[in-house]
RNA sequence: GGGAAGGUGGCGAAACGGUAGACGCAGCGGACUUAAAAUCCGCCGAGGUGACACUCGUGUGGGUUCGAAUCCCACCCUUCCUACCA
């Protein structure tokens, strides 16, 4: 068989389809009662400059299984939008003096058209861009409902600061050890500001408790529960001996008598009040120490500790004893109440403290053989030993003893039984012009006052002021600015700080939804962002895709917006997606992280140029597990290049030029193997094996090829099929070789191929006999040969006899159709 | 300090407790070609053999089992998250 093979050449068709499937409609949406929806949502890329080869990482697999679930006779939702206020903007207005509109729908324009090269079933018709303000109209609105509810608020408190941004930051953009921003890396410095917050922290123990039930993956699940970080313990109320009370939460109420000083953080309200005057040079010069020091250093266990002494005492509620109160720096005035009771006993910190101020310490709980020990290192077993120098609870049991100590508490009103979050409310005020207007007005004669729905939504202005120094150019442009009090119509001013991006992203998700307005229509209180019906019907996230580093932010929030919209009665559910599946990274050729600086970004745009998108897709999919990513190899892309060529030429073979009979059971039996196994990978989103499974029949095609089985029946609905299991991952393939066999209507409407589990079966199959455990023969017998005939078949085997070597027979396991293990 | 995910050929990786290394990359050999590319066929864990046989082999050490990459215990290493959290 000599003749010339055609190539497979995907620059020739790809552009071709995917302009059919725009002009058909193909991937069109339609709200259809009649047939089970499927909502699968890959997460909403930032439009930077370029598409990254990270974003096909991202949506490749995810497109394949939107797709596989539509074959199946779902009727999925697979939508796209832009995630488009943000920072890089504004930096790009401040750096070549670009209008950050124009930049950002610029990059968008960029991005729709790369990201059409994928030929993913994105229903375009759906798109959203977030800094449309027919999309953030509705954030306002959300805003404003959340402050009727008392979920928003405005708070003069102590905010992260990022200098490098210019802008206040949510607990969750402070990262690392050493407290820098998200975006810029700049370390975070702290600032007392009034600002807006979203009080998340209501729902803090439904955003855990419901944690279990999401299938979602451990690691983002148990990444949420260390966020929110519960702990139970009781907050007990200790008094200066002036009488001012000072609340401290405990984890370990039963070590309350061992408490032997206190300490407050250096921001503690009441660290002025209690220092005495010989202390207030020292604690004054410590405080404002402790403020400049960056927060990598205060926060480090390393670092020794230090401290002043405020030169007052406090009473200890449960045994009246006097101890003295420190500031020190290792008490955080963001967690629990800023103060805590010192148990340099049971603590290793306050143990650390005590000896370094020679501070006394105190032994509450005995050893499990009822000795104290030394004070060597401490013991805060919660199981073992049994309290002692507390009084009427010496010798009860430590295992318990917290509660039973926090009811005596709540009884002789010393304390009472409290929950502690780490979780912080959601700061959402950011000093930056490019993102959501905050829909408030502030008026000298009414103060705070919230816009009316009817005028939504507040705009950005047209013409944008950027200040060099990354001021918000908002503050500098009056036509803002400058508005009318809609309560008094007095001269007031708006709000200029916007929200956190993350407010957009919350959402998003419901704004794929059918619009409830037409654009531009007013809003009212009791609007809805989106047709309800189609809601119904959509609603909510089946399956949702994307990076595992929103695991604290976006994919916190979004659960908080979904619980709050519940309760504000726009949603009858109570999480936003059902499912999480997060990809790996996909890294540079070095393996090391694609960045420019490493000169190690792989361009998509030239990829496809040079291989097709269906090749760039298989390659993805076919790297590795899709949670484990790995890095971009110029030469394995090759190999899948090579399958497809090979596909192409089995699909294409014309003539049947065969000599030989070929194996038609073998490639029947292979091609409903395949069937079952590529259902299976998919259904775990496992692409890299199914790609194998596919690239294994089709490897027994080829070897059919030269065979009188090419041009059969079987052979014909080989190669169909195997064109239908391709559909999901090579889109493009598939439909041109769907057309070239003569079939009418796309193969993206096909169902799904069924197997039959009979033709799976072998008639013969290879039994493997093992003598002590270890391999000594295979055997090809009838699948259906009786236990008895397999035993002496085995034994029969003359390596098997050789190994036995006369030995009698102590057991013999025989799993059916696998194996005899002969033990002797 | 706490947590999560991992550790299998030269490489990416497969493997319901049942023949470890499917599939692919690289490599080697061959066919086709003036030649190269492309394409097609074959070999490909280590030791051992003419070829078999056989021995070893899934981070380390134990355990359970007729049988362990897989289950259990202890430890080592890598990556990521988190952290003076009271």
């Amino acid at each position: 068989m000599n003749e010339v093979r055609s190539l497979y050449r995907p620059q020739e068709f790809e552009a071709k389809w995917q302009a059919a499937w725009a002009t058909q409609g193909l991937y069109d949406t339609h709200e259809d009662l009649h047939r089970p929806k499927w909502y699968a949502l890959t997460m909403l890329p930032y439009p930077s400059g370029e598409l990254h080869v990270g974003h096909w990482y991202a949506m490749i697999p995810s497109d394949t299984a939107a797709r596989y679930k539509r074959m199946q006779g779902y009727n999925v939702f697979f939508p796209i939008g832009f995630d488009a206020f943000g920072l890089p903007a504004e930096n790009a207005a401040i750096k070549h003096g670009a209008d950050p509109r124009q930049w950002t729908y610029n990059n968008i324009q960029n991005f729709r058209r790369q990201l059409r090269q994928m030929g993913a079933m994105w229903a375009w018709d759906r798109e959203i861009v977030t800094c449309d303000p027919d999309y953030y109209k509705w954030s306002q609105w959300f805003f404003l409902r959340m402050l009727e509810e008392d979920l928003a608020y405005r708070e003069y408190a102590t905010v992260d600061w990022c200098p490098g941004c210019n802008t206040t930051l949510a607990r969750e953009q402070v990262w690392g050890e050493d407290r820098h921003c998200e975006r810029c890396e700049t370390p975070v410095i702290k600032r007392d500001l009034e600002q807006w917050k979203f009080r998340i922290t209501r729902y803090a123990e439904e955003l855990l408790a419901a944690l279990p039930e999401l299938e979602w993956a451990d690691s983002v699940r148990t990444m949420q529960t260390h966020w929110i970080g519960r702990s139970e313990g009781a907050q007990v109320t200790f008094h200066t001996e002036a009488g001012d009370p000072i609340e401290i939460f405990t984890t370990r109420p039963d070590t309350l008598w061992g408490a032997t000083f206190m300490v407050l953080a250096p921001e503690h309200p009441l660290v002025a009040k209690v220092t005495t005057s010989d202390r207030q040079a020292a604690v004054e010069a410590y405080v404002a120490q402790a403020a400049q020091l960056q927060e990598e250093e205060r926060g480090n266990p390393e670092k020794t500790k230090t401290g002043e002494f405020t030169g007052s005492y406090a009473v200890n509620p449960v045994n009246a004893a006097h101890i003295p109160i420190w500031i020190a720096d290792y008490v955080m005035m963001g967690y629990g109440t800023g103060a805590i009771m010192a148990v340099p006993g049971h603590d290793a910190r306050d143990l650390e403290f005590a000896r370094k101020f020679d501070l006394a310490v105190l032994r509450v709980i005995t050893g499990p053989d009822g000795a104290t020990g030394p004070i060597e290192e401490t013991w805060s077993s919660q199981t073992e030993g049994a309290m002692c120098n507390s009084g009427h609870f010496d010798g009860t049991p430590v295992d318990g003893a917290g509660p039973k100590v926090t009811a005596w508490l709540e009884d002789t009103g010393k304390g009472r039984a409290h929950v502690n979050y780490r979780l912080h409310d959601w700061l959402i005020s950011r000093q930056r012009m490019w993102g959501t207007p905050i829909p408030i007005v502030y008026c000298p004669d009414c103060g705070v006052v919230p816009v009316p729905y009817e005028d939504l939504p507040v705009r950005l202005p047209e013409e944008t002021h950027v200040q060099a120094s990354g001021e918000n150019a908002l503050l500098h442009t009056p036509s803002f600015r400058e508005t009318a009090c809609p309560r008094c119509q007095g001269p007031a001013q708006r709000e200029t700080d916007t929200m956190d991006t993350f407010m957009c992203s919350s959402w998003y998700q419901y704004g794929y939804i059918e619009p409830y307005r037409k654009k531009g229509e007013p809003l009212s209180r009791d609007d809805r962002p989106w047709d309800p019906k189609a809601g119904q019907y959509w609603l909510p996230v089946d399956q949702y895709t994307g990076g595992i580093e929103h695991a604290t932010m976006h994919l916190l929030y979004t659960r908080f917006f979904t619980k709050a919209l519940r309760d504000l009665g726009v949603v009858d559910f109570d999480e936003p997606m059902l499912r999480l599946f997060n990809q790996g990274m996909i890294l540079g050729p070095d393996g090391e992280k694609m960045s420019k600086s490493r000169d190690n970004v792989v361009d998509p745009d030239q990829v496809v140029a040079a291989y097709g998108a269906d090749v760039v897709r298989g390659y993805l999919m076919f790297i590795g597990p899709w949670d484990q990513g790995g890095p971009w190899d110029p030469q394995r892309i090759e190999g899948i290049r090579r399958f497809l060529q090979r596909f192409w030429t089995v699909a294409n073979a014309a003539d049947k030029d065969g000599a030989g009979s070929g194996d038609a059971r073998g490639l029947e039996r292979k091609l409903h193997a395949t069937i079952r196994k590529v259902t299976e990978d998919l259904d775990h989103f496992r692409f890299n094996t199914a790609i194998s499974a596919l690239m294994e029949l089709n490897n027994d095609l080829m070897k059919a090829l030269p065979t009188q089985l090419q041009g059969t029946a079987l052979w014909n609905e080989a190669v169909d099929t195997m064109c239908l299991l391709m559909a999901p991952l090579f889109p493009h393939l598939s439909e041109e070789i769907w057309f070239r066999r003569g079939h009418a209507g796309s193969v993206h409407l096909q169902s799904w191929p069924e197997f039959d589990s009979a033709k799976v079966k072998r008639d013969r199959i290879n039994i493997v006999v093992q003598v002590n455990g270890k391999v000594r023969a295979t055997l090809k017998v009838e699948a259906d040969l009786s236990e008895t005939s397999l035993r002496e078949e085995a034994l029969a085997h003359p390596n098997v006899q050789a190994h036995r070597a006369d030995k009698p027979l102590r057991k013999v396991i025989v799993v059916p159709g696998k194996l005899v293990n002969l033990v002797v």
